[in-house]
RNA sequence: GCCGAAGUGGCGGAAUUGGUAGACGCGCACGACUCAAAAUCGUGUAUCGUAAGGUGUGUGGGUUCGAUUCCCACCUUCGGUACCA
């Protein structure tokens, strides 16, 4: 009987969603395991090949861990609110809500195929209201709290007002005046900030979504705006943040880049007096013990003394400059390697040394991080040197690090010169000694300083979450009235008035003041409701909760399930997220879990990182002239004559007719364009286009199939050595080269799959042609989990064919062949050496390894032509995870009730495994000469008598005694001679 | 610049604690079956050498009886990040 893939696979997907095999219910008698993908946003696109390769790790585990006694919760769901759809939208006026829809439906068709194990009856989208009310709710629950650095964690905004109310001039302000000096502790506030405002996408985009000064989608500029804006408070968890990591099974990288997001340092603030006047200018420093050679100060041009601090000398310089910075946006900026500054004209007095130090205005000093201001030590600080050797100011080496060659100017070691007090101490003491003397004058504290910001939470876009929240006009009654004004003051929707539903909306751009498209609707803004949207990690920092209790009215999650299947036991997902939804998720559920809402402070307790499986583009190479004329391009003509051509087909000379060449000529043209005498105008004149990889077979062009689906390529001309192509015909050169050939060679790079590179590999394809299971075992043979790697699907016969002979050890031509006849020790040891691999591989992730131990399974077992159902059937269920469609009609034909994938790992029989005997390898001086069979138990003395009576060995050791013989039992035998 | 990961046959990769480098698969070659092809099965396949033997895990050095594995320096690639004081 023949491995039918298409029919096992469609039975069983048909016959696992009516027995609801994968849904789970909380179940105290089991302990419980959570295994989590991060889930998916549904593009228009579908899914490609590189999308489920996390979760068909996720999947075996799952699965794993199930056979294992665990209760699993295995959850999908989608991630649905998102800018694409909401661009889509706006070019074609469909709603965002029917294009969501169809790309969940198309997800699911083709995640269904893989045959994961999904809980479906938990499927979350967080586009429905049913979702996005405990969005709101979470959201309000944030606004409502502040972080009380006394007790260390998030209380009600009530137990700061209790405080607040015992100064007596509290009762005497204003409503107003309160919501605003409550507005700097709520965890969920609003401010007046320098926003990331991108133009073309009509709105605001946090740091994590901004790459190299662009959007990150679609890379447009970046300009900073002063915006009101809603933010959340993270950096009130900064040090929680950090302190975590420490607890966690993640990978060094990812906790690095979560680390060096956070960006703690340590070190001072001090107040350096500006002479004859009430300022002083408040540094941040890292690096205390270097006061003595701080010999200017640099303050940013955002800085809030610098109108104060500037002379009239100086005035019109410093004002040219401030707008000079202000003209540059973040981009030019980071280019500008140019060291640039002007002097405010004032001065300020040195703590330490009393001197007077200029006090400057430079670009180099951000006015966002610390104070805003720097002591400038030139002696210690790269920026500060080549700033003080432009402007001439004078440099005191305070460090001797004589002692230290190679240390760079910035390394902490060293003893302290010229330094007063600390004149001999090394850096490590002379910083806290500085401090000490800082906080004893009263001129400063030790602090610490973050990069991290408070996170921008407001976000111009229809397709979101609305923000359950009501502006109110000071002086005017209650809600509703109309709102968006500078002054009014942001009452909360009560919370049995929530979900706030999103409107419909006349238009989906944003309404072209700033403000989102949610300001087109006039309802909505005569009601006085927020017309903003949260952004797309605020549904996704919490989802991982809602699982655990999908369908609650009630609350987010019931505490009771909370309690059952606490946090996420495994993670899978992308790396890309280590700063956006992996630090914000933390937060949020850290910020749940002050509240005593969550019974657990960190969610994700294993966090594992999947490579990208990136796309393999193909490229062709067109004629940048496009001009016929031109035979000085001489390098060309030798394989393709322009003219000739155009006069055999009868072209017009003046149509465009695109000239395409094989990239085997253009590697010719760039040797010829080494060897010519000039440099052709810009490099060889041709240029690189995507082509789909459907036309394209191991770099081979199939051009007339490629010029039969698209008309473009009517009437161009794709030349190779031998002829060319033209409108799917191939004409010979009548004078080509000697076996010259006719294929059409393309250029190929590793790059991401995207539709945009005609590069993406449908994984419906692979599965039709080889099944869903070989798909998921040919996905993870490509190599380590955590590997980035092109899809190539050459290796994939090798996967398929195992499938096949493993299906051969149940069945052959003839048809069942299962026997019940008692295994040898030889097949009991195949047997457990594979469950045991298999599940240690499993644990470790190391999911490539066990598919090639499947395979020497398999053959090792077709070679003793063993059809035994007390090997194979437990066999089959370490192979379930991997393959579960294969074995779950594997399992029913061995006459088994219920499906497998409910059955129990087999246990490894450990005396199966035990050797009596070891072959070892016998090395001469670390080579190995020979090799010897040795019982286990053999002593030291014994083997080496052995081992010197073997011919092989006494040719290198001429029957003298060798000078060293070591004996590893069960590993190695060296001779030293 | 800084931080992190990696570099092994023609290719994807294996070697889990310092112990027989190249498992498994692809590709390739040869053979069997076939009128033939496909499919399937078998054999071989790091490299130089007829062989004995030599060489070999990015490069150079070191520790060790023994190094893909540990240490030092360097090169390359990929990810992250940046006037962060």
């Amino acid at each position: 009987m023949e491995y039918n893939f298409k029919k096992i696979e469609d039975d069983w997907k048909k016959i696992w969603e009516r027995d609801e095999v994968y849904k789970v219910t909380e179940d105290p008698t089991k302990p419980k395991y959570y295994v989590l993908d991060m889930f998916p946003y549904p593009s228009g696109a579908g899914l490609h090949v590189g999308h489920p390769l996390g979760y068909v790790a996720s999947d075996i585990y799952a699965r794993y861990k199930r056979l294992n006694g665990y209760n699993v919760l295995h959850p999908m769901g989608w991630d649905a609110f998102g800018l694409p759809a909401e661009q889509y939208a706006i070019e074609t006026g469909t709603h965002p809500a029917i294009t969501t829809d169809a790309a969940i439906k198309r997800y699911r068709q083709q995640m269904d195929k893989i045959g994961f194990s999904f809980d479906w009856s938990r499927e979350v989208r967080t586009c429905e209201p049913d979702y996005y009310k405990w969005t709101q709710w979470i959201f309000l629950k944030l606004y409502n709290s502040w972080y009380n650095r006394e007790t260390n964690k998030a209380e009600s905004i009530d137990t700061l007002i209790d405080k607040l109310s015992a100064d007596s001039t509290w009762e005497a302000k204003t409503v107003a005046e309160k919501q605003h000096e409550l507005m700097n502790y709520r965890l969920a506030f609003q401010s007046y900030s320098e926003v990331n405002w991108c133009a073309a996408l009509g709105t605001v985009l946090a740091n994590d979504e901004i790459k190299d000064g662009k959007s990150e989608r679609g890379g447009h500029p970046i300009e900073r705006r002063k915006m009101r804006q809603w933010f959340l408070r993270i950096t009130e968890y900064s040090d929680r943040l950090l302190d975590g990591l420490d607890k966690l099974d993640w990978s060094d990288a990812m906790k690095e880049m979560q680390r060096n997001w956070i960006g703690r340092s340590e070190g001072a603030s001090v107040q350096f007096q500006i002479p004859n006047s009430k300022f002083q200018i408040e540094v941040f420093t890292t690096r205390p013990d270097t006061i003595f050679g701080a010999t200017f100060i640099v303050i940013a041009a955002e800085h809030e003394l610098v109108d104060e601090l500037t002379t009239v000398e100086q005035k019109v310089e410093i004002e040219k400059y401030i707008s000079y910075v202000k003209s540059k946006t973040d981009v030019e900026r980071q280019q500008e390697k140019k060291v640039t500054g002007v002097f405010t004209g004032s001065y300020a007095v040195n703590p330490f040394t009393k001197e007077n130090i200029p006090v400057y205005i430079a670009e180099y000093v951000l006015g966002g991080y610390g104070t805003g201001a720097i002591m400038a030590v030139p002696a210690d600080d790269e920026r500060d040197k080549k700033f003080a050797e432009k402007f001439g100011l004078p440099i005191i080496e305070v460090i001797d690090k004589s002692m230290h060659p190679g240390a760079t100017i910035e390394d902490k070691v060293g003893k302290m010169i010229n330094s007063g007090f600390v004149d001999g101490m090394e850096v490590k003491d002379a910083i806290k000694a500085v401090i000490a003397e800082i906080e004893k004058r009263g001129i400063g504290t030790k602090k610490v300083n973050y990069k991290q910001r408070d996170a921008g939470y407001s976000r111009q876009r229809y397709w979101g979450e609305p923000f359950p929240i009501q502006y109110k006009i000071v002086g005017q009654p209650d809600p509703p009235f109309a709102g968006g004004e500078t002054d009014d003051i942001p009452v909360p929707l009560h919370g049995d008035k929530l979900p706030l539903i999103l409107p419909e909306v006349s238009s989906y751009k944003p309404s072209g003041d700033g403000r989102a498209p949610l300001a087109n609707n006039k309802d909505w803004v005569a009601a006085g409701y927020e017309t903003d949207t949260m952004p797309g990690y605020a549904a996704s920092s919490w989802y991982f909760l809602r699982y655990m209790d999908p369908k609650n009215n009630n609350e987010f999650a019931a505490k009771d399930k909370m309690e059952y299947w606490q946090n996420v036991d495994i993670y899978f997902g992308g790396a890309e997220h280590a700063v956006g939804h992996l630090l914000y998720s933390r937060f949020w559920n850290m910020f749940l879990y002050d509240l005593g809402l969550v019974p657990f402070e960190e969610p994700f307790k294993k966090l594992v990182n999947q490579g990208m499986i990136q796309g393999v583009s193909q490229f062709i190479l067109k004629d940048k002239s496009n001009d016929p004329s031109k035979e000085t391009r001489t390098n060309f003509a030798r394989y393709v004559n322009h003219n000739k051509i155009l006069s055999l087909h009868n072209i017009d000379p003046n149509k465009i007719y695109p000239v395409y060449y094989s990239s085997d000529i253009a590697v010719d043209c760039s040797d010829l364009a080494k060897k010519l005498p000039y440099n052709l105008p810009d490099g060889l004149p041709y240029s690189s286009y995507h082509v789909d990889i459907r036309y394209v077979k191991d770099n081979i062009l199939d051009v007339p199939s490629l010029v039969a689906a698209n008309p473009k390529y009517m009437g161009s001309v794709f030349a190779t050595k031998a002829g060319y192509y033209l409108d799917g015909e191939f004409y010979s050169y009548k004078d080509a080269p000697q076996n010259a050939s006719r294929d059409f060679i393309t250029d190929s790079a590793v790059e991401k799959m995207s539709k945009s590179k005609y590069n993406v590999v449908n994984p419906d394809d692979v599965i039709d042609k080889y099944g869903a299971d070989c798909f998921r075992m040919f996905e993870l043979f490509l190599g380590p989990i955590e590997q980035s790697k092109p899809w190539d699907d050459k290796g994939i016969s090798g996967v398929s064919n195992f499938l096949k002979k493993f299906w051969r050890l149940f069945y052959d031509e003839k048809g069942w062949k299962v026997s019940d006849e008692t295994p040898t020790d030889a097949e009991f040891k195949i047997l457990h050496k594979t469950i045991k691999k298999i599940g240690e591989d499993i644990e470790r992730l190391n999911f490539n390894t066990s598919v090639s131990a499947f395979m020497i399974a398999t053959n090792e077992l077709g070679a003793l032509k063993c059809n035994k159902h007390a090997i194979l059937e437990p066999l089959l269920i370490t192979l379930a995870p991997f393959a579960p469609f294969i074995t779950e009609e594997l399992w029913s034909a061995l006459d088994n009730k219920g499906s497998i994938h409910q059955a129990m790992f087999p246990k490894v029989e450990e005396s199966y495994l035990t050797e009596s005997e070891h072959t070892y390898g016998v090395s001469i001086n670390g080579k190995v000469r020979a090799e010897i069979k040795l019982p286990l138990d053999i002593t030291a003395q014994e083997a080496e008598k052995q081992v010197l009576e073997l011919e092989s060995v006494k040719k290198w050791t001429n029957g003298n005694a060798p000078k060293k013989f070591i004996f590893v039992k069960g590993k190695i035998i060296n001779v030293v001679v």
